[in-house]
DNA sequence: GTTAGCACTCGATTGATTCGAGTGCTAACG
DNA sequence: CGTTAGCACTCGAATCAATCGAGTGCTAAC
């Protein structure tokens, strides 16, 4: 063992007790529990280097050191690929995941249910993007007068629907040719529609449908837009009151807020389905969260596909001194359960139509 | 003055207090500032026999009295038709909803949200249950094989759809005609839609057509019923956490926990819809809640109507010791302002229909 | 019946003291 | 020269006593 390579098993064995316990860790513990064959006095030494490299904050003078962010840092990129099943979590997850869900969205949920129940963190889930689907199928309903409402059915029976008000009144009959006309063109399409997309053959429809394709075109594309930015689930809002760092009412109030902004949750889980480079697990640490309300939090991350393709993201997240041994098993195993799932019940008809 | 009289000025003066103060009153507050030219030492005698009534609790010997829930059950039978209009609250709450909503669900939201800002309080709805709403019109979308779609439109156009499974593979021919037939005899109604309905003309159909209603009115009625107990939605959960009894993270906990038990909520409102008799607020206070997490809370409800039929519920939710006066105002106002709404853009509708 | 006066209660605040976990430094050791 | 035992020192936490003060209840006088 390299002389560097015994500072960072000392670093290292600070992180794990102090995720363990959330009491700052003292030279003395190290050498009891650490299993390292050196004193309390060498330990003491190497962490006040630890500290002048950033990776310790002593709270206050005759207290033990607790781990920066940094540590967490250099904790989880050193470990990520080795953090190792414990306690059958896998399996236990696959029990209580074994039964099929008619809806995707049922089965997202079901998903953030079970991560919560597991880890005991809060899970957050993002709803499959309805616009990276495909479109099955547009609908038109005559409401009365100018005002219909558009159904839009993904090929995987997701289903949106929106009212809108016409510049005219049209009859049924002209939304039914018109909706045609339209299901003909994009059927099974993950693009956006463009009125480009129908070239000349617009021109055999009456004015009227044309009129309602193209003040109903946009309204579409709006609301499959829309639609990224919305759907997030979290479950087990309360569970980070039970950990010592919320016990303060404020902080836990920030955390809560936080967790009903929609947008924000959005982002921070669609920043992360974009990042995902090599590692199926992508782990944000305090200040990288970037969310105000959040800044002593860590999120885990993984995406779940169909076909190969990412459909969501499924995340937990914790206070910074989170168990990302467990949550990132955890979380890898649920992302690879719910992909397998949404490809057993899904996948196929896709390849039927 | 009676003699009994005075000693309910002094309850009444500690009830506004201590809603005001959250602090224990005692005999020489009164004495500033209840305004009854009476001395401390005679209020202290009254307080006694106020305690011996119930009325009153002393947290310890040597602090003031609090209210207890039977005070707040006494000062709001007492006070709640002469509660009245402080700082122009009814105008404040019209300004902020003078904007028109498309949605009815939108417009009810919307409710909630301007009660939270306004109040300080939690603020909890009940969507309009859709069975009271009457059925516009049915729709079956066929999506592939025996799996079908079907949307359920309300005469104010709220919109509700579910997949389902037929026992056999329809065409989209055998489907319109199901629903045509559907519609011309249920259309309007908010009954719940038995075969009877039909009589012999159902005979006229094809059999698979027959076979095609036969399964889809239990499941359209499942889906009615299911909607009533589901839609509750809260606003300003985290507000509680700015008042002094629930510094407690134990207890912020227990109320969060229980705002997010969607079924524990729908009834507390569905009871108040229930028990509307006479005055348009109704109010449960502490343990009148009966619920779990809400002991030491009180809830105000009011309904809101189309066309004088009630079709929701609104309310707010906050500690015992809550602003009763703001808070009935503030109720009032918003579920008038919310019926006026609703039947000016969707009453004339049905009157068109 | 009301009230002034007073003794009494008891939680909250303050301050002094102690305790102990933990550090940093120094000197000695292999 | 790295390691370690030893020790003085620091500082928050816990403990305890003293004090404070808001508030009560009782009694006696008005």
């Amino acid at each position: 063992m390299s002389k560097e390579g015994r500072k960072y098993d000392i670093l290292y064995t600070i992180v794990r007790e102090y995720i363990k316990t959330a009491e700052p860790v003292g030279s003395r513990t190290i050498e009891k529990k650490g299993g390292l064959g050196i004193s309390s006095a060498t330990i003491r030494n190497e962490m006040s280097d630890l500290e002048d490299l950033g990776f310790l904050i002593q709270p206050h003078a005759s207290a033990g050191r607790i781990p920066s962010e940094k540590a967490y840092r250099m904790y989880v990129d050193q470990f990520i690929d080795s953090f190792s099943e414990q306690n059958g979590l896998a399996l236990k997850i696959r029990e209580q995941y074994s039964h099929y869900f008619a809806e995707l969205n049922e089965a997202v949920r079901k998903a953030a249910e079970i991560l919560t129940k597991i880890t005991s963190y809060t899970a957050l889930v993002s709803m499959p993007e309805i616009s990276s689907l495909g479109v099955r199928e547009v609908r038109f309903v005559l409401i009365e007068g100018d005002r219909i409402l558009f159904i839009i059915i993904t090929n995987e029976s997701t289903v949106k629907n929106a009212e809108m008000r016409l510049s005219f009144s049209p009859t049924a009959k002209q939304l039914e040719k018109a909706a045609n006309f339209l299901n003909y063109y994009i059927k099974g399409s993950t693009d956006p529609i463009t009125m480009a997309n129908f070239g000349a053959r617009i021109g055999e429809l009456k004015s009227a449908e044309q009129k309602i394709i193209a003040e109903t075109v946009p309204a579409i594309n709006t609301i499959l837009n829309a639609d990224i930015k919305t759907r997030v689930y979290a479950d087990g809002l309360t569970e980070i009151l039970n950990y010592p760092e919320f016990q303060d009412v404020s902080k836990a109030k920030l955390f809560i807020e936080a967790m009903h902004q929609q947008e924000l949750l959005a982002c921070l889980l669609a920043s992360a389905m974009e990042s995902e480079s090599g590692t199926p697990v992508d782990i944000k640490i305090g200040k990288e969260v970037e969310i105000d309300g959040l800044t002593e939090c860590s999120v885990l991350t993984a995406t779940y596909k169909l076909n190969g393709k990412p459909l969501g993201t499924i995340g937990l997240i914790g206070p910074t001194r989170m168990d990302y041994s467990k949550c990132t098993i955890a979380i890898k195993t649920m992302s690879t359960e719910l992909s397998r799932h949404i490809n057993i019940s899904m996948g196929g008809r896709i390849e039927d139509g």
